[in-house]
DNA sequence: CAAGTCTGCCAC
DNA sequence: AAACGTGGCAGACTTG
């Protein structure tokens, strides 16, 4: 059963769709079908509800994944950017949701979809200028508005394919990118476990203790010691422009002051120079300013945006959730009579181009424990380093140095791996659109481009885009999976409507191919065991038929800091 | 002085 | 002044 959901400042509207699959409907005439169903009002639809505000969609909602079965599941339709939070704040979790925006972004970008159906453009199909997601409850025209765009998407949905080379798998796109946006409402929702007093060791050791106004004693030493070796006693250390000049005058060779190019130098100022680097960034970037801002109440919480990269990979908004060093995740430490389950996908990538490729020498590598590994196995490379490198160049596209030396190597024993990111190259470089695993397509090229960049760029979206479909798959089995676990300090199990989120266990973190999963103690194992059969799972929903396997390295810790 | 751009570094 | 993909962010620097 699909339940459609629109929004407003003071309420929402909620209308039931009995037939699960629609009749086919003309989804492309909606000028006429629009002026027919404008019309529709609370009056004269029954089927329409209008609820006053969050409360009240929260209680329906809730009411509605009560009576869900396994038999008769219910897809919640709307925005859910808008809603899920809200929903959240009042305890209602809900199982499965279709959402209009980012699958609208999907079938526009691949022309699949008109453009005018744009939900980013707050504009109705057929009314052209009626916000969607701005319901006036003396307007209810935008449910039919709202409902045509849902009928819309799901007829270009099953022309796509119906037309493609793997049935459904666009619709599995949606579903997992869908369910994508309640993952990431729920990280927000429950955040990361940080630790304050953690954090704060960690800033004293390095830096020296915070200081009002001021920066910490050993910040200032290692200006202090950046000068010194300079003999400049009045450089702005901090200053690129002037650093540079006094790196020029005290004879070094550089044309910036990046690490990269200081790295070697033989100067008493670069290890200084890199020490102080180091500091400052844990100061600008991760120090007290930024635990005041974004930690609070012991969670870290930053506002994630599934598809908010092109390749489909989420982005994270204020926080720098997905730049989180590595020196101060000891500071994520799990509540007390809690675990944390740090899990991430062994070579994801090479994995994904393996399987999506096809390519039967590369699958029994991606069979293997360690891929890297089998390469050297194989003879391929000489060493797992090598084959690290070589793999990444021919994802990124490298020309030069290490890794397109090795290229040649790859090429020779995994033709039709190679081949098809070499394929996608060239229809970057010719302007043309690619398309990963289910069916994601890249954005056209602006108008001045650069064949060989927007090759570069063609060449990885399919390997990224498609990492992020499986990643996609992964949390929301993860997400599935967690829920049957239940509930530990109470209350009935089952229903994912039924486990608060706080008193479960439940995802909390998340990085491209990593997860953290905070649990209770007693189910963090179960939980482990669940994040490593989702991985296996999400492998085996993607590429049926497949060797390739997914292996997950997941350890249970009370601190992040503690994995690997 | 606010807004935009550049530099450099963190993550995958 | 990066080579070799996707990003976010702080602080310096530039511009209107």
């Amino acid at each position: 059963m699909h339940i459609l959901v629109t929004s407003l400042e003071r309420g929402f509207a909620l209308e039931d769709r009995r037939d699960a699959v629609p009749a086919a409907h003309s989804a492309h005439s909606s000028s006429t079908s629009g002026s027919s169903t404008s019309s529709a009002t609370a009056d004269s639809n029954p089927g329409v509800r209008i609820v006053p505000d969050a409360i009240g969609l929260a209680q329906l909602v809730s009411e509605r994944e009560r009576s869900a079965t396994p038999g008769d599941p219910i897809r919640w339709v709307w925005n859910s950017q808008d809603i899920v939070p809200r929903l959240l704040a009042h305890g209602v979790r809900v199982g499965r949701c279709h959402d209009l925006r980012l699958t609208g972004r999907i079938l526009i970008t691949a022309g699949y979809l008109d453009a005018r159906f744009d939900v980013a453009d707050a504009r109705g199909g057929a009314h052209p200028g009626e916000g969607l997601f701005d319901l006036d409850a003396e307007n209810p025209g935008t449910v039919a508005a709202t409902r045509e765009l849902f009928e819309a998407q799901l007829a270009a949905i099953e022309a796509a394919d119906q037309g493609g080379t793997r049935k459904g798998a666009l619709a599995f796109l949606v579903g997992a990118e869908s369910a994508g946006t309640l993952v990431a409402a729920e990280l927000r929702a429950s955040g990361m476990p940080f630790s304050v007093e953690r954090h704060e060791r960690v800033l004293v050791d390095v830096l020296g203790s915070r200081r009002a106004g001021g920066r910490p004693a050993k910040l200032e030493a290692a200006a202090s010691s950046v000068r010194a070796a300079l003999g400049e006693q009045t450089l702005n250390v901090d200053s690129p422009k002037d650093l540079l000049a006094a790196l020029r005058r005290a004879g070094l060779d550089v044309a910036s002051t990046s690490k990269w190019e200081l790295w070697g130098k033989e100067h008493p100022v670069v290890e200084a120079l890199l020490h102080y680097k180091r500091l400052h960034r844990l100061f600008t970037a991760n120090g007290w300013t930024w635990r005041d801002e974004w930690i609070h109440g012991g969670r870290f919480r930053p506002d994630y945006v599934p598809g908010g990269v092109v390749t489909g990979r989420w982005a994270t908004s204020g926080g720098g959730a997905m730049q989180l060093p590595k020196e101060i995740r000891s500071a994520v430490v799990a509540d007390p009579g809690w675990k944390l389950i740090v899990a991430d996908a062994a070579q994801l990538e090479p994995r994904i181009l393996a399987a999506m490729s096809g390519d039967e020498a590369m699958a029994r590598a991606g069979a293997q424990r360690d891929m890297y590994t089998a390469f050297v196995d194989r003879g391929v490379v000489p060493d797992r380093d090598s084959a690290k490198v070589a793999m990444l160049g021919a994802m990124y596209g490298a020309t030069t140095g290490q890794s397109a030396v090795l290229l040649p190597g790859l090429e020779r024993v995994y033709p039709r791996a190679m081949g098809l990111v070499a394929s996608a190259a060239r229809s970057g470089e010719r302007g043309q659109q690619v398309h990963t695993w289910l069916g994601r397509t890249s954005p056209w090229p602006p108008a001045e481009f650069s064949p060989r960049d927007f090759g570069r760029f063609t060449r990885n979206f399919i390997v990224q885009g498609t990492a992020a479909e499986w990643a996609l798959t992964w949390m929301a089995g993860i997400r599935q999976r967690l829920a049957k676990l239940g509930v530990v300090t109470g209350g009935a199990t089952g229903a994912v409507v039924d486990a608060p989120l706080e008193q479960t266990a439940h995802l909390a973190y998340f990085l491209h191919d990593e997860v953290v999963v905070h649990a209770p103690a007693e189910v963090a194992e179960r939980a482990a065991v669940e994040v490593v059969a989702a991985a296996a799972e999400a492998g085996r929903l993607l590429f049926s038929g497949s060797q390739v396997t997914f292996p997950v390295v997941a350890h249970v810790v009370d601190s992040y800091g503690d994995a690997k």
